[in-house]
DNA sequence: TTCCTTAAAGAGGTTTTTGTCCGAATTATA
DNA sequence: TATAATTCGGACAAAAACCTCTTTAAGGAA
């Protein structure tokens, strides 16, 4: 409804990293395995944050991905503009390449104020806090696998 | 952001016909043309709405598509959950399968209020507020045409 | 009846997104 | 040094979204 697929892998992926050890790099078949992912896309994807900034990579043994220095604080929104491109918070809902408070479309004024919500939203959430919620227990960030079936 | 571009048209599409004289046909190259959409893709988006009960077409001279009685009143989350797709409001922005209070993403209930508006929005929006939105010249349904540039 | 206009239907093409594969480079360790 | 483990980079493949073309059927008008 919101984020492409690759943009969720990527925020699934920035938590999770966020979640183990800082300085201990985590493998990228970790991260596929515990996610759900496939590995060879998740690769691309963190090879493109790595460029990016916001992560460390490391080859060879001991290798694997770790959050740059710093980026704990990153928000969703820093994320977002990356995977999502800089127009992420510019769009109108009809698709218009011109939609402001002077030349709008139809839903532009109840369209807008849902759209800053979730700019707002999106500003005020960081790869730390949500690594701490789901430090806690309470909250997934993949799907539960699904119980093995029996062989007919 | 949010709509596929399927949606988008289709949006616009019925907004522009309840625009028009109810009981009127509208040919598809005209909406096509006023909204500056590839007129066979439009086609096949109007054929699906017809089939879905909102439109109604007409071959042949004096053919096209209009409104069916009473649709008038058809608020922007029935079309979109036929071009969107029947989990239009259940989606999980980072994808899970299943998200609940009780089995959440690290997101959820950030999202969830933000989610509820949006549905709510949609909700609220009708084709005949739009349209008559759009009758008193404020908005636009689509982007101007570009001004022809002089050549070299 | 014949012609023109229109939507319907289905096949097919293009582009973007998502996903796979493989060989090369890099690194720790035995 | 040899080996195993890992990311990197590029090419490729599959699926989905987006769009086109052609033919057919239907309806109104001359």
């Amino acid at each position: 409804m919101v984020l492409s697929r690759t943009s969720q892998y990527a925020v699934q992926a920035l938590i999770y990293i966020a979640t183990q050890a800082p300085g201990e790099p985590v493998l990228n078949r970790d991260i596929a395995d515990r996610l759900n992912v496939p590995a060879a896309y998740l690769a691309k994807i963190l090879q493109s944050l790595c460029k990016h900034g916001l992560l460390d990579s490391f080859r060879g043994r001991l290798g694997g991905f770790c959050l740059r220095d710093g980026m704990q604080k990153t928000s969703l929104m820093q994320v977002l503009l990356l995977t999502e491109g800089p127009d992420f918070t510019k769009s109108c809902i009809l698709g218009l390449k011109e939609c402001t408070d002077e030349t709008a479309c139809p839903m532009h004024f109840k369209w807008k104020p849902v759209k800053n919500k979730i700019i707002a939203m999106m500003n005020d959430m960081h790869l730390e806090d949500l690594a701490k919620a789901v430090q806690t227990g309470k909250y997934r960030l993949a799907d539960l696998p699904a119980a093995a079936m029996p062989v007919a």
